[in-house]
DNA sequence: AACCTCAAAGAATAAATATGCAATTATGAA
DNA sequence: TTCATAATTGCATATTTATTCTTTGAGGTT
C-alpha cells in the first residue's frame, strides 16, 4: 500500500536524523509529517523495519535502524566456500575472503554474537572483528594464509 | 561487586548460546544457574551490558549482545586525519585507512545510521559496508584512492 | 569498632511496547 | 463488477520493560 510505504520511509528518515527514544516520540514526529497512526501500528512498524531500541550516548534509549539486506557486501575476488549442512545453531552461513578481509555470513541478527565468540578467543590470525545483523568482518593479520584463518576459526564455527 | 559481575559473565553466555526472547526468559535461565535476582536488576543489568532486543529469525524478538568497546580495532599503518569539530549530528568522529579498508569512527550507537546513509548513495568508490555501534568499517573499490573515498563521503558527511 | 559513602538490589509501579480481535480497506481473480 | 482473499489498522488490553524509592550491605577511612 503506498500509505504504508511512504511512511515507513518516513520512518527510516526520521530515525536517521533525529534521537528517538520511544515510540511515542516518533509518532509524534510522525504527525508532523502528517501520519496519523497508533502506537500499535508503529509497533508493528518498527517490527517489520527490524528496528531495534538501543543504549545510546549518555545511556539514553535510542531506536536505530538495521541494515536492509541489500546492502551487504559481495567480494569482487572472494574465494567462495559452500556453506555446511546447518547442525549448530551458531548461524554460521558462508565465508568469503577478499585480501586481507574476511566476510562471514550469518542468519539474521546472529553476527554480533559469532563476533563475540571469536573475539574472545583471541585468535592470532586475526587482529580484529566488526559485526553488523547478519555480516561480520574479520581483519585478518598480515603474513596469514586464507587457509590458516579457517583452521583456526573451525574451533569456533565447527561447521565452516 | 562479585557477584554482580559473574552474573554479567553468565548473561553474556547465555545470550551468546541460547534465543532469550523476554527478560522473564533470561531470568529464569539465570535461575538454573543459581542467580537469583529480579526483573528489575535484570533489566539495569541489560542496559549496561548495552544489550538490544532485535528481531531475529521467523520475526521473533532476540536479545542479542553488542560489541564490546575494547575489541575495536586500531588500524596499523591506518592514516588519520583530525576528527573535524562536531557540527553535525551524524556521530562521525574519525576515518582512518589501511589498503581497502577504511574505517569510520562514529559516537556511540550512530554507526548503523551512518552506514545506512553510504548505503543508500550506493557509491561506486565504496562496494560493501558494515557497521558496528561506534564503528563503520568500508570495502573500498579496487584502483580507487583514499582522496576519492573522502571526496565521495563528503555529500554524506560534510564535516569529515 | 564506628562511621561514611556508594554500588547494588528488591518491591511496587509507571511507562513502554506487543498483540488478539474485529473492522476496514486494498488487491486480485473470475 | 463482484466476490474472495489478504493486508492494514485501531482499540483495548496483555505483556514486557524501565524507573522511583527505599533498604541493604560491601569497602574504605579515621
Amino acid at each position: 500500500m503506498k500509505v504504508k510505504n511512504s511512511r515507513l520511509d518516513a520512518i527510516r528518515l526520521i530515525l536517521s536524523t533525529q534521537e528517538i527514544g520511544s515510540q511515542e516520540e516518533l509518532l509524534s514526529e510522525l504527525a508532523k509529517e502528517g501520519f496519523k497512526l497508533t502506537q500499535a501500528t508503529l509497533s508493528r512498524d518498527l517490527h517489520q523495519l527490524r528496528v531495534v531500541k538501543t543504549v545510546g550516548v549518555q545511556g539514553r534509549y535510542r531506536y536505530v535502524l538495521t541494515r536492509p539486506q541489500q546492502y551487504r557486501h559481495e567480494g569482487e575476488h572472494g574465494e567462495t566456500r559452500p556453506a555446511a549442512v546447518q547442525q549448530e545453531t551458531n548461524g554460521y552461513l558462508s565465508i568469503k575472503f577478499s585480501g586481507n578481509i574476511a566476510v562471514i555470513h550469518t542468519k539474521p541478527s546472529y553476527a554480533s554474537t559469532l563476533a563475540y565468540h571469536i573475539d574472545n578467543y583471541d585468535l592470532p590470525e586475526i587482529i580484529g572483528t566488526i559485526a553488523g545483523d547478519d555480516t561480520v568482518m574479520l581483519i585478518i593479520a598480515e603474513n596469514t594464509t586464507h587457509t590458516a584463518v579457517l583452521r583456526a576459526l573451525r574451533t569456533i564455527i565447527p561447521n565452516i
